[in-house]
DNA sequence: GATACGTGGCT
DNA sequence: TAGCCAAGTAT
């Protein structure tokens, strides 16, 4: 086991992805930048990384920002719920722990979105904690490792897996870090021991692998079964003012408090046209509407959505309400989903 | 313990 | 392209 340590961490310090998180030991800075990769790749969280702690460079910054300024600068990197909680802990944090993260493994999990990965994690690389990490992809390197069809979403999987990764840690007191070796791990995972097409001659560790002695690295972990996509139709009303665009605040459970185009649902066989004035004059705005012929896919989760834009023929008027703005949308100072974006300012083509 | 939660990269 | 997947957590 010494071995195979040692070969990954010589690996790692020879080969680790240089990333914006990775030049500081601030818990804050690292907290950030953990609750951003989960779910989400480093490529898609960098940018909104670097923005965001520009905006809040500490914790107690976030603490006494409005909740609508951190969905802002979250604001199409999904899973919004990560940001309503990263607020919700910084003000206990600052409230109960006199602004400073603590650095204590049950007082910092004890905090909202905080679950056991992010503890690893965050204090490992932080403050030098001695706690396992275990994501996908450790899971990934876990189950080849040991050749075995191991499941996180299996509870008594999962508890063999972390079990592994304790199991695993640099022993205390000796000179590796259990940061370094817990980011070893998923970097590992993420640039070698990949889901499809393993990079196993470039593997430090290849050695020890048992699904590599094999000859059978991509059946490892066997794969889970997967929801079914439901499609959907939904319209919108892009109705502009100047440069400003008229945008509604969602309320429900999807997307809550985020900011997108007045629009509606549509049934299968409904007519968009009807629909769409209908929403638009429960709203309280007058506008003559026109199909652009449009269409703008976008999917989130197990839903497809098509979406038929609808634009304005003349001049537009919208009551004055806290649910109802005209906006910039490039001003990123409303939290507009990723849909609405897609809706303003359609991605160009790569030159085809 | 099954499910909900967003989005974009990659093949 | 369509489908899979990603540094998970809470309910």
């Amino acid at each position: 086991m010494a071995q195979l340590r040692r070969k990954l961490l010589d690996w790692y310090h020879r080969f680790r992805r240089d990333m914006p998180w990775r030049r500081t030991r601030d818990p804050y800075r690292i907290w950030v930048s953990e609750v951003m990769l989960q779910q989400t790749q480093v490529a898609t969280a960098t940018p909104y990384y670097e923005r965001f702690v520009k905006r809040f460079p500490d914790v107690v910054t976030l603490a006494d920002a409005p909740l609508d300024d951190v969905l802002a600068a979250w604001a199409g990197l999904g899973y919004y719920r990560r940001a309503r909680f990263l607020h919700e802990a910084a003000r206990v944090v600052a409230r109960e722990h006199g602004g400073r993260v603590p650095t204590t493994a049950a007082a910092f999990a004890s905090l909202p979105g905080v679950g056991r990965y992010t503890v690893g994690a965050v204090l490992s690389i932080s403050v030098g904690a001695r706690l396992p990490v275990l994501d996908g992809n450790v899971c990934r390197v876990f189950a080849r490792w040991t050749a075995s069809p191991l499941q996180a979403k299996r509870p008594a999987d999962a508890k063999r897996l972390w079990s592994m990764a304790e199991a695993l840690l640099p022993p205390a007191g000796g000179a590796a870090a259990s940061g370094d070796w817990n980011q070893a791990l998923m970097e590992l995972g993420a640039t070698v021991c990949t889901p499809r097409a393993p990079r196993c001659p470039e593997c430090p560790v290849r050695a020890h692998c048992k699904a590599h002695a094999a000859g059978t690295p991509e059946a490892f972990p066997p794969v889970a079964s997967r929801r079914e996509v439901v499609k959907l139709r939904r319209a919108v009303a892009l109705l502009r003012r100047g440069g400003d665009v008229l945008l509604a605040r969602r309320e429900g459970a999807l997307l809550d408090g985020m900011w997108e185009m007045p629009g509606v649902d549509l049934a299968p066989d409904a007519d968009a046209g009807v629909a769409l004035r209908s929403a638009l004059r429960a709203l309280g705005v007058k506008a003559r509407l026109a199909d652009t012929s449009r269409r703008v896919k976008h999917t989130i989760t197990h839903r497809a959505i098509e979406v038929e834009v609808w634009e304005a023929t003349g001049a537009v008027t919208a009551p004055r309400r806290a649910s109802l703005r005209w906006t910039d949308p490039a001003s990123r100072t409303l939290a507009l989903t990723a849909l609405a974006k897609k809706v303003v300012a359609p991605a160009k083509r790569p030159r085809a």
